[in-house]
RNA sequence: GAGCCAUUAGCUCAGUUGGAAGAGCACCUGACUUUUAAUCAGGGUGUCGUUGGUUCGAGUCCAACAUGGCUCACCA
């Protein structure tokens, strides 16, 4: 049985303007086209362009075929322009290559510029060549491309025809760009640190497991880079930060992916201050720079990014929307009780931490709309967080909310050999206890910590979060180009 | 992992009470030398997601499965 049984009358015909295209001595698949001028400047720069002699080249968007004359939209990446393509000045054998091209072919189009009667700027061609034959109608052009499912498995259909998703993805770039330029500015080494790691550490997660054939060994895709990170502040690095993949083997939805981006950065001699005022700057001016405001509207709600954010321990917060106050609280079982007072279940064995911890995700996080620094987290739910030394309960620690979303992580990093390996012991306890996702031991890590790691303080921001906040987008699918999707059939 | 919803032509969508599968765009043929969702005349698109079941008869009712979306759970 050949392909071609299974082609539907649309492909048919396609595959028959392909075979006529050869049988015409014609590359339907051309090579190096060299133009002077995309469609944006065209119609972008009309009054020094107009009657000027252009080269374009693009794909056909629209055709319109009135006999010997013909109007169609030629698309490239800055957008799309009209071209007028007449028998008079192209001929009857290009005319009627033309008028068998297809919406979807890349062709190029040299003419010169002029405006129409209706006064739209348009290119009037002198020569048009196929630079690629599309074998496949697009979508509507009126709708088009609506299917979700179809958009994210053929995302490339979807650029095509919605350019809107392009702008997203343009903005994501730039954002990206804007806060590389600003660490490099600041005197950040921008760094690579494995991907697969021997022992999966810096985060609590469950990893992705592949294997190496020749070393025949068990390796993980990284978590978190942050071990890997804190380690180049032991080789005096001092200011490092890393814009990549994590991988982590968990639940798929609107806000997460298995692979999702991260800044990390550490900063020796700083702590976690500094990193709350590194947070603020990063996010505002990059919203500044490619947005043009630190006001954004996302979900119907305009969010003011401009700095300063408030702070508020994560015991105050939790006062101020409940009315406990877990300061006067000194225990794990006196916590389980109090939290049950306001309706929450928690499991036997909690800690007063991490007790502390639900109760503020439950009753405080989704109020956090406007961006908030929620500081001093527990220290059982921080073990890689410096201790702070007024009172051993809570960590140098904060994250940064923004319409009730975690965007921003950080902590003075803790940098005692001897403290860590004690928390590391305690995650093994709880991991031993079934807890899969709790920390490993890392010998390497703590043999690190032993020569000596500057005090430090340590950033990471999600970045396809806070690109869905700059693009207004409410799906972490549609600031990923190809989110994961389970196979078809 | 759970609940709800969706799946009909290449795309966007109708499809009545269970009784001969539809429209627009796209495509093909013809007309038309400044159109723009071009227009006019003609043409026909199909595994109704898959597999079963009920029925004289299923796109329509029932079940299972698949994929996707939303909500929840987990997490960032």
């Amino acid at each position: 049985m050949t392909q071609e049984l299974d082609l539907n009358e649309l492909l048919v015909v396609r595959r028959g303007k392909l075979d006529e295209l050869k049988a015409r001595g014609i590359d339907p698949f051309g090579a190096r086209f060299s133009r002077t001028h995309k469609a944006q400047e065209i119609t972008g720069r009309f009054p020094e362009l107009e009657n000027q002699g252009v080269v374009i080249a693009g794909r056909i968007m629209t055709k319109r075929n009135m006999g010997k004359a013909t109007f169609a939209h030629v698309q490239d990446v800055s957008g799309q322009v009209q071209i007028y393509v007449r028998v008079n000045e192209v001929g009857e054998e290009q005319y009627d290559l033309f008028t068998h091209m297809d919406i979807g072919d890349i062709l190029g189009v040299s003419g010169k510029v002029f405006k129409t009667k209706k006064g739209e700027i348009s290119v009037w061609a002198d020569e048009v060549t196929l630079l690629s034959k599309s074998l496949r109608p697009l979508p509507e052009k009126w709708h088009g491309l609506k299917d979700v499912e179809l958009r994210y498995r053929q995302r490339y259909v979807d650029l095509i025809v919605n350019p809107e998703v392009k702008e997203v993805f343009i903005v994501r770039s730039r954002v990206i760009r804007a806060i590389r330029n600003h660490l490099d500015k600041l005197g950040f080494l921008e760094v690579e640190t494995p991907m697969m790691h021997p022992i999966p550490g810096g985060a609590t997660a469950r990893p992705f497991i592949t294997h190496h054939n020749t070393l025949d060994m068990e390796l993980y895709l990284r978590i978190a880079p942050e071990l890997y990170l804190k380690r180049l502040l032991v080789g005096g690095l001092e200011k490092v930060y890393e814009i990549n993949r994590n991988f982590r083997n968990e639940g798929i939805s609107t806000k997460h992916n298995p692979e999702f981006t991260m800044l990390e950065l550490y900063q020796a001699y700083a702590d976690y201050t500094d990193m709350m005022k590194l947070t603020e700057e990063l996010v505002s001016s990059a919203a500044e720079e490619v947005l043009g405001t630190m006001k954004v509207e996302y979900e119907g709600q305009v969010i003011d990014l401009t700095p300063p954010w408030p702070r508020i321990t994560m015991l105050d917060a939790i006062k101020q929307h409940t009315g406990l106050d877990f300061a006067t609280i000194n225990d794990d079982s006196e916590a389980g009780e109090a939290a049950g007072r306001i309706g929450m279940e928690v499991d036997k064995g909690a800690t007063r931490g991490s007790i502390i911890n639900e109760v503020f995700e439950e009753f405080v996080e989704p109020k956090l709309i406007q961006p908030t620094f929620i500081i001093d987290y527990p220290i059982e739910i921080s073990p890689l967080a410096k201790r702070k030394s007024e009172d051993p309960r809570y960590t140098y620690r904060f994250e940064a909310f923004i319409y009730a979303r975690e965007m921003a992580n950080a902590f003075s990093e803790l940098n005692d050999p001897t403290d860590q390996e004690q928390r590391f012991r305690q995650q093994a306890e709880q991991r031993a206890a079934g807890d899969d996702e709790a920390h490993r031991m890392d010998e390497d890590y703590i043999n690190a910590l032993e020569y000596g790691m500057p005090p430090a303080g340590g950033l990471g921001i999600g970045i396809d979060r806070l690109i869905m906040l700059l693009t207004n987008s409410s799906s972490i699918r549609d600031v990923l180009l190809f989110p994961l999707m389970k196979p078809r059939e």
